[in-house]
DNA sequence: TCTGGGGTCCTAGGACCC
DNA sequence: TCTGGGGTCCTAGGACCC
């Protein structure tokens, strides 16, 4: 067993991580006063709950659950669609407050981040707890929202401590503390401990998170490789996570995935969910001028079983008309007549950044510049009137032949989900090129 | 948690090459 | 035709996050 304390410093590093309670409607709250104190929630466009208000919460309803549900539990429930907009100009003004103390600000999602403060209490004549508290405070002054703040060496353990308390809570952890907290700490509060990991490490005899900790080094890492490893390192007050500070801009995939209230056995009702999401998938991609080379379609039964395709395309597109045959062919070999499904999801992959577009020998680029021309227009109509007001007729592709390949080139297709049964290699022909 | 939607990272194992 | 060893790249799938 390792000894204690971890360290005998306080503060070697310091970290804050710090996360808005209930961001969401707590931001609804602040623009609008007469919702302060009462059960208020997000996600109306969805039907599902996106945030709760901690006056909901006392009422028993969280993230997750359905309006349904929700209002019957709660029928003065005021329900708002989400407004992503104003929560990122919250968010973005959250974040500024803290970078008004340190330039090493990590946005880790819309309502929570990292302030590395390490080394800057000469500058700011406080300690670390007192700046931390500052950038709590003026958070709370200026947007009206509550944040809660956790403080130690690492970004685990700051992030431990952030959730000890809320709202509104302040944790520090100083090196000399870790032992005493980590005792009270159930091991599924770690970030990076899902269920499958908090019960491979229960089944080992562990408990708490210091139950973890004190193991020997090495004990981590043969049971759980890399993260074990890290994590091993952060939690004795390691830090092994640097706060980064760039802005993600970009992304590696874009999936939409749509459930249908119903379960449906048509498959033309089927279909044209799935359209839709592929639009929606491109609308996006093309919002980050970002391209796709692959494309993956994904059906659910009414049971949970999925079953998926992929396919790599032969150049990377960003109009959707353009993966509209590959998705066909992908849907023909995955629906089974007469079976049920509740819902369809793509999954637009090995995205690249879309500028100069090489065209191989045989395409033509005027048709590809034209339909790119055609899709932009589309976006901008959309822009203007609302998503979806142009779109597909999902039925101009049901009885399209399909176009043979002019130069076939094989393409691989695999299936996607695990014991899939119906594991096929297809060669698809070339991208539908006709507009 | 009887199951919504959108992401990322890690790893084992196969393909391929020398 | 069989036998080694070692490196790289890619993929499928698991696990986790908000």
């Amino acid at each position: 067993m390792s000894e204690f304390p971890f360290t005998l410093h306080s503060y070697p590093c310091a970290i804050i991580h710090f996360d808005g309670d209930a961001f969401f409607t707590s931001v609804e709250q602040s623009i609008h006063p007469y919702l302060k104190g009462q059960p208020v929630v997000t996600g109306k466009e969805r039907g599902i709950i996106a945030c709760a208000s901690y006056e909901a919460k006392a009422l028993g309803i969280s993230r997750g659950l359905s309006l349904y549900e929700a209002i019957r539990m709660c029928p003065k429930l005021k329900v708002l669609p989400s407004d992503y907009e104003t929560y990122s100009l919250y968010s973005k003004r959250m974040f500024d407050i803290a970078r008004r103390y340190t330039p090493m600000v990590e946005e880790y999602s819309i309502d929570e981040g990292f302030a590395d403060l390490t080394g800057l209490r000469r500058v700011h004549h406080a300690s670390y707890e007192e700046i931390a508290l500052r950038i709590q405070a003026e958070i709370q002054a200026e947007l009206d929202i509550t944040v809660s703040v956790g403080l130690s060496l690492t970004k685990s353990l700051a992030k431990l401590g952030s959730k000890y308390r809320k709202p509104r809570g302040f944790t520090a952890i100083p090196g000399t503390d870790i032992e005493g907290f980590l005792k009270q700490i159930p091991l599924e509060k770690v970030w990076g401990f899902g269920p499958n990991t908090v019960a491979l490490l229960t089944k080992h005899g562990l408990r708490t998170v210091h139950d973890f900790a004190i193991r020997p080094e090495g004990w981590a890492d043969r049971l759980m490789g890399k993260i074990g490893r890290e994590l091993w390192g952060e939690l004795r007050g390691t830090s092994l996570y640097p706060v980064t500070t760039e802005a993600k801009s970009s992304y590696c995939s874009i999936s939409k995935c749509k459930t249908f209230t119903a379960p449906s056995t048509d498959p033309e009702f089927i279909w044209a969910k799935l359209v839709r999401n592929v639009e929606s998938a491109f609308i996006k991609a093309r919002r980050y001028r970002l391209r796709a080379r692959q494309v993956s379609v994904m059906l659910r039964r009414q049971d949970y079983r999925q079953e998926g395709l992929e396919i790599r395309l032969s150049r990377a597109v960003s109009v959707t008309r353009d993966a509209m045959p590959a998705v066909r062919e992908m849907f023909d070999q995955l629906i089974e007549q007469g079976a049920a499904y509740r819902a369809t999801m793509v999954v637009l992959g090995k995205l690249e950044p879309d500028k100069e577009q090489q065209f191989d020998l045989f395409e033509d680029p005027v048709q590809i510049e034209k339909r790119q021309a055609l899709s932009a227009a589309v976006d901008a109509v959309n822009e203007q009137y609302g998503k979806h007001t142009l779109s597909f007729a999902p039925s101009l592709f049901l009885n399209q032949g399909r176009q043979t390949a002019r130069d076939e080139q094989p393409q691989r297709k695999s299936a996607l989900i695990p014991g899939e049964t119906r594991r096929q290699r297809l060669r698809i022909p070339r991208l539908f090129l006709k507009v």
